[in-house]
DNA sequence: AAAAAGTTTAACCAAATGGTTAATGGATAA
DNA sequence: TTATCCATTAACCATTTGGTTAAACTTTTT
């Protein structure tokens, strides 16, 4: 392995492990110690390698925002119907929604109060192809009436988001409510997972529909 | 005004500006100094009043919380069927979400990295009642074939949640997303409040049934 | 092999931050 | 009026924290 190449490696070390704490102290709560000892290097490497909190803050937050989005625009890549389309995100995405749910609320979180690094990553991140053939393909259904055409596709569209990402984002939220109904916060993700599609799809078929 | 009630008001008013600037900042990133100068008194006081930094925002959390839990709590307490609860309840709860987003971000922020927090809160606030008559409710119409049986009552629920919740939450990410898509974030607000109930009851809704 | 360049470390440092203290001011009650 | 009690303030303090430096160590180049 070159120089170069063992730089990039610890350097992406260090990124991952960053990524960690991070999730689970926010920019403001974690520490540059925590992280180095995490990693098991010399803060002052931390420094050397990326000179600031801010800017290894930002380099492994893009990193990991980009990786995650990457995935879930796969899951998104599905040929078929719409109805195919959704049930076919839907299965793939709860794992990755599932695996990276602390980063989504640390992207929640920090996004909210830091204008500059939504526009960094809004720069980096596009996936307006992937979703305007969604939309165009939802528009061609409700014309052909296989869907109901009340439904403004692009609030279809962020509903099969809300509807995939809050009961992991907000599990704090969903755990208390259903605890309090004496559910159990992960039973509940299983059963959501299985009904979740149907839920979508029953939603936006046009009933009278008969092909 | 006596002596116990000024005392009362000014921890109030403490209390609300610390808010502000938890929802801003978050735990770690809010400083006393700030709160301080936003509540025009001097530092030590805050300590004179709430002993540590844990304690003021402990407690400013908590009764925020509960504020705005009972807010929604009355929005949901509507007679009718479960239709008309629904969209009673969307009609009157989207002021409330708009207004304390920012507060909900840190609401689900704070209790993924406070699990102490999350037990005394719970110990406070409690829906079973009103969420259970919901439900029992939503199965009798399920038995009377108004409504599709199909629907586990729990997962339409946190349906419900998840679909008011997160536009505003997620705002980062929603604004990612359609603004890519040439939309405006606050313009799709408007058209999800005026699609949301109607899609939430196209997806319950017993297509077969004849009254 | 020697020099040069890059990497790693321990020791420091300045600033910020939560928190304390002791003195001051002001109201209330004796 | 004066003593007591509570509220308020400025000055201070200890610790933490991000960041620097200069020396040591390693690898690469000549």
């Amino acid at each position: 392995m070159d120089k170069m190449k063992k730089k990039l490696n610890i350097e992406n070390h260090i990124i991952e492990i960053a990524a960690d704490v991070f999730e689970e102290k926010g920019f403001a709560g974690a520490r540059m110690q925590q992280i180095a000892d995490q990693a098991k290097i010399n803060k002052s490497l931390l420094h050397y390698y990326f000179r600031s909190k801010e800017k290894l803050f930002e380099k492994s937050f893009i990193i990991i925002a980009n990786r995650i989005f990457a995935k879930l625009g796969q899951a998104f890549n599905f040929s078929g119907s719409i109805s195919e389309k959704i049930t076919n995100f839907l299965e793939n995405s709860q794992y990755i929604l599932w695996k990276n749910r602390n980063f989504l609320i640390l992207f929640i979180n920090e996004l909210n109060q830091n204008e500059e690094l939504l526009k960094k990553l809004m720069d980096e991140i596009n996936m307006s192809q992937e979703l305007n053939i969604f939309l165009s393909q939802l528009k061609e259904e409700q014309e052909k009436g296989i869907l109901r055409n009340d439904v403004e596709p692009i609030v279809l569209l962020v509903n099969i988001i809300s509807l995939s990402v809050f009961p992991y984002v907000g599990k704090p939220i969903i755990s208390q409510i259903v605890e309090q109904l004496n559910y159990d916060y992960e039973d509940y993700l299983e059963i959501h997972k299985k009904q979740i599609a149907q839920f979508i799809i029953n939603s936006i078929k046009n009933p009278d529909y008969k092909d």
